[in-house]
DNA sequence: CTTCTATTGTGCATTTTAGCACAAAGTAGG
DNA sequence: CCTACTTTGTGCTAAAATGCACAATAGAAG
């Protein structure tokens, strides 16, 4: 099956899935079946079952799927079995905040640069990591073979933040910056901004809540 | 038109629109088009148009949109002209990152409580507020009349934490942590994690990149 | 006043996404 | 071994979302 087939909102469900077959795994949860994860998930079974059938069978008639095998083949389509490295761009409240995160480690995925342009912020060591200065962007990233960075700089740099992480070669971005960024087509981005998710709340709530 | 016809993808879209006038009256432009706000936003023309045409008509043939008028509509429609009251649940790394963003402000949303179950976190001041103990949840929330929370604690508290709110009258929720809540299906959720929005890139990414 | 250009709002066609329903295949119990 | 029950994977149908194309209309230029 030709990847460029696969709709991008399959893509997007798929790590849904992985998370829900992580949380069984640790609680000692060996089967389950496209009802369960649905039902945790609030999507149907179909939708699952046909989502999986994309990339293969994993399942088996009347008994479900096995979580571990399941939750390798999805680790392996989405291509987390190994662990990525990132860069973090901001050392800023929201940086930190990342940084501490333990999520990104478990998602496959390490922090293993962090930059900021503020003197004050430079040298600083948080968790593991020493703050570096931004000016080592491109260096840093070309030896470390980074290719994802996070972005967690005020609106007001995001731009030029991108263009030097494009300059450097990165080929995924995150960012927490509420703008949309101009990229060349061949760099992912995704971005995260609570406000927006806010906003879409609150157009189904009731006036006399206000 | 009855809101319960109005697709809530169509909803989603309309708060990235709301930003986008935002930022062009910041550079002082007054009129733009339904092309000009697409191009920002990688979106069709002929979307946003169809979008906005659910609310009623706001443009004018030939000239295109006023953007004040515009921001004023949309601010009314998604209920943002006045400013929400929100609750935020847990005072680590993440909450005070939540806490500093000012985002939230200028999308119509303030923070006015701040809850912990650290006792060494509660009665910390962090920016204008004092961490209060979440024991008292139920009651300030009451008191103050807030019915939007934002869930910034551990996933292992998560549930627990939106009983209480949901308990509490909270109609609207975002959270933070990775695991989908069970609400009851009267209350607004919307969730943000980083770690799936990473794994739906690496997708795409070329495995010589890893 | 006429012509030209720009842009909206929308009917209709197309494409995409979701879901029903069922054959196939596995399990459990007697 | 046989029957009853589960659950997958998928062909087909239905629904939703998107996009084309164009009439209508505004404004600008001459």
């Amino acid at each position: 099956m030709n990847p460029l087939e696969i709709p991008e909102i399959v893509i997007r469900r798929l790590p849904l899935y992985l998370r829900t077959l992580n949380l069984m795994a640790a609680q000692g949860q060996t089967v389950t079946s496209s009802q369960e994860i649905g039902e945790r998930l609030g999507i149907s079974s179909t939708q699952i079952r046909k989502d999986l059938s994309y990339f293969g069978e994993f399942g088996k008639q009347g008994t479900g799927y096995n979580i571990e095998y399941l939750r390798e083949q999805l680790r392996q389509i989405l291509q987390v079995s190994q662990r990525w490295k990132v860069a973090l761009i901001g050392a800023g409240d929201l940086g930190r905040a990342v940084l501490r995160y333990s999520g990104f480690e478990e998602g496959g995925f390490e922090i293993t640069a962090v930059f900021d342009k503020d003197e004050q912020k430079i040298g600083r060591q948080i968790g593991k990591l020493k703050v570096l200065d931004i000016a080592k962007l491109h260096e840093v990233i070309r030896e470390q073979g980074i290719c994802i960075a996070i972005i967690a700089v005020p609106a007001s740099e995001a731009q030029e933040v991108a263009d030097a992480l494009v300059n450097a070669g990165i080929k995924a971005i995150l960012s927490y910056a509420p703008l949309p960024l101009r990229l060349p087509s061949n760099v992912q981005v995704h971005y995260i901004d609570p406000v927006i998710g806010l906003q879409s709340m609150t157009y189904y709530l009731s006036p006399e809540q206000i």
